[in-house]
DNA sequence: GACGACCCTG
DNA sequence: CAGGGTCGTC
């Protein structure tokens, strides 16, 4: 087994590297999905969100990322739709292959044309203004010059009646409407072949104008990404929940912000904040049998099988299929090899189990809390942030929880808008009854509901874009507890230091709320690595010596080396993560250290491990920002 | 005395 | 990996 693969990167194997990933951000969507597919798969929502969905979940690197959405953007592309729109001559016939007749572009000519394409015109030109101005947009300030346009156009074709009839669509209607476009398939004559030509000119300009708009998105988003790296407090958020959410609509605080902007993310907020109840929503878990816990474990497991399909499956996929950006799924500790079955992982509960027993356990809640952020925020951009507060509430949570498995946020394959919840709530010890309340699944406890609130903002985004400004930063925390994960994580954080501060831990585990027996328990944790470190180390010295080694120079540390072998083993269990040079230089130095103590009879000293710890102390370097993320791993 | 590191044990 | 004991530091 080669325990050493170069290619294994942490930022390739799961998140991709930022700055290689940034020109290829929107390909998939664009390539495949922009001039490929039919418009009626966009038939659930304005394109605009369908798009950014499908292109947001092509950049998973930004997960978490603070996101906005400048006004000069939004202004630059509705500028060249509206340009587009007012031009009158798209229609989706510009996508089909079959191509026909040309016929003259005059107005004489379109009078020419059948009702037939005139009502296909009238469709197209009905999507094009879903894509540019939302209903919530025209609603709010908009509507003026919607409603002009509209009757421009109106004027200017006095016998599209269909058009007409269209254009007064309600929202919901709109959507059917745009639907209906690619299901019709073209019939007009060969006399309107080149007003086609140049209709399928414009629906390509306007594609391509909204390829800019979404790589200028993207652009601020990584630029945000990048600026906002080390200032995020979480804590900041997480008081006064309400009360930021209110101040939010009237303060804005983004740097290069205008006004146009601005108005529309308070009118956002000020929707947001009517038609979402978004402190203290509580939804009662409903226990499930014993049985399904202790006695179904294919239940709580997803088998590799399984997951790979569930990752294959796309945003949209889940988005349409389920409205909701939120999707439960089984904790990916139970997939890995530490542990195959809740039955496994016995060890790690101890402290669980000993607050279990002076816990009563009662239904648990789970509160899902939509924030906009604290207008306290250190950092100006960041007020374009909602924070979903995953709480568990309602009966005495044990504390610690490491070891029970609370959902936790993960980096989602449904794309960077799209949360989910993976892990299960269930009792660490299934056979004690007394924990029966917690023994029900993520997807049982609560999904339905949140789905129904999630779904009310999709609707809401899919509405009006901007929203997804907000959802893109959509995250969520759970307030305390060490999970699995984050004992894995800490394993890969050990390859980069070997001491690291409190602070250090709470920056680099934002979603762990720290107490001090959270702090100590992490802080415990590197000590049992350093433990277990500095014993192999002391070994293999030792059979160096034993050995016959005379020369640390005959010592190195390799990846093929049978002490880093198993080091790795240890921490990196998966062997899913590359580990960095550094630490087998580290590893090496270690070795000499204790070869040379021993070799010079240092040992017999009680505490002559002391100065060799010193030594590698120093020698610890950064942790990488991308171990910031939860949802790192 | 509180805290953390280390050591040892299970 | 957790718990308990010891020791050093503040």
């Amino acid at each position: 087994m080669n325990l050493s693969l170069p290619d294994q990167s942490m930022h390739s194997s799961s998140e991709g590297c930022i700055e290689d990933d940034k020109a290829d951000v929107m390909l998939p969507c664009f390539h495949r999905n922009m001039y490929d597919e039919p418009l009626a798969s966009y038939s659930n929502g304005s394109i605009i969100s369908q798009l950014l969905r499908k292109t947001i979940h092509s950049k998973r690197a930004l997960d978490e990322s603070p996101f906005y959405l400048s006004s000069s953007a939004v202004a630059d592309c509705s500028q060249e739709d509206q340009s587009s729109v007012s031009s009158k001559d798209s229609t989706v016939e510009a996508a089909s292959p079959s191509g026909h007749a040309p016929t003259g572009a005059s107005p004489e000519g379109e009078h020419a044309m059948s009702d037939h394409l005139q009502a296909k015109r009238a469709r197209v030109e009905n999507i094009i203004r879903v894509m540019v101005g939302s209903p919530n947009s025209r609603q709010h300030g908009d509507s003026e010059r919607s409603e002009n346009e509209a009757r421009d156009t109106r004027e200017a074709r006095e016998a599209y009646r269909e058009n007409k009839r269209k254009q007064r669509l309600p929202q919901h209607q709109e959507h059917s409407a745009s639907a209906q476009v690619s299901r019709k398939p073209g019939s007009s004559s060969s006399d309107n072949c080149n007003t086609k030509d140049e209709e399928c000119h414009k629906l390509k300009e306007q594609l391509h104008s909204m390829q800019r708009l979404l790589r200028h998105l993207q652009e601020k988003f990584l630029q945000v990404y990048h600026q906002e790296e080390a200032e995020y407090d979480r804590d900041e958020t997480e008081v006064g929940v309400e009360r930021d959410i209110l101040e939010e609509s009237t303060e804005s605080h983004y740097i290069s912000a205008e006004d146009d902007f601005e108005r529309k993310n308070n009118r956002v907020a000020a929707e947001c904040k009517d038609r979402i109840k978004v402190a203290d929503y509580l939804v009662q878990a409903r226990p499930v049998p014993k049985q399904r816990i202790c006695s179904s474990p294919e239940m709580q497991i997803s088998t590799g099988a399984e997951r790979k399909s569930q990752q294959a499956s796309s945003a949209l996929d889940h988005s349409q299929a389920e409205g909701v950006g939120i999707k439960s799924r089984s904790l990916e500790y139970y997939e890995s090899s530490e542990a195959h079955s809740p039955q496994d992982q016995t060890e790690a509960l101890s402290l669980v189990v000993r607050n279990e027993e002076t816990l009563p356990c009662a239904p648990g809640t789970l509160s899902i809390q939509l924030q906009y952020p604290s207008a306290r925020q250190p950092h100006p951009r960041a007020s374009s942030q909602i924070w979903a507060t995953f709480q568990l509430r309602g009966s005495p949570l044990p504390a610690p929880v490491y070891g029970q498995n609370l959902p936790r946020l993960s980096r989602p394959a449904l794309g960077d808008h799209c949360y989910e919840i993976q892990g299960h709530i269930q009792p660490p010890r299934p056979s004690r009854s007394s924990l029966l309340s917690w023994g029900v699944t993520v997807d049982n406890l609560c999904l339905p509901h949140v789905k129904i609130e999630c779904g009310e903002l999709q609707g809401m985004a899919d509405r009006n874009p901007y929203i997804w400004v907000f959802f893109l930063n959509i995250n969520v925390n759970i307030q305390e507890g060490l999970t699995p994960s984050h004992l894995k994580k800490a394993k890969l954080m050990f390859f980069y230091t070997r001491y690291p501060s409190s602070n250090v831990l709470k920056t680099f585990f934002p979603d762990v709320k720290f107490n001090r027996c959270i702090t100590s328990q992490l802080i415990k944790w590197f000590s049992n690595f350093r433990e277990f470190y500095y014993i192999q180390m002391e070994k293999f010295a030792r059979q160096a010596i034993v050995d016959g080694v005379t020369d640390i120079k005959d010592m190195s540390v390799s990846r093929d080396s049978e002490l880093f072998r198993a080091l790795n083993m240890h921490y990196n269990k998966a062997n899913d993560f590359h580990v960095p040079d550094r630490f087998l230089e580290v590893a090496e130095i270690t070795l000499h250290e204790f070869y040379n103590a021993i070799s010079a009879t240092k040992d017999s000293d009680p505490s002559w491990k002391k100065a060799i710890y010193k030594v590698i102390c120093k020698l610890d370097s950064d942790v990488p920002e991308e171990f910031k993320t939860s949802s790192y791993l």
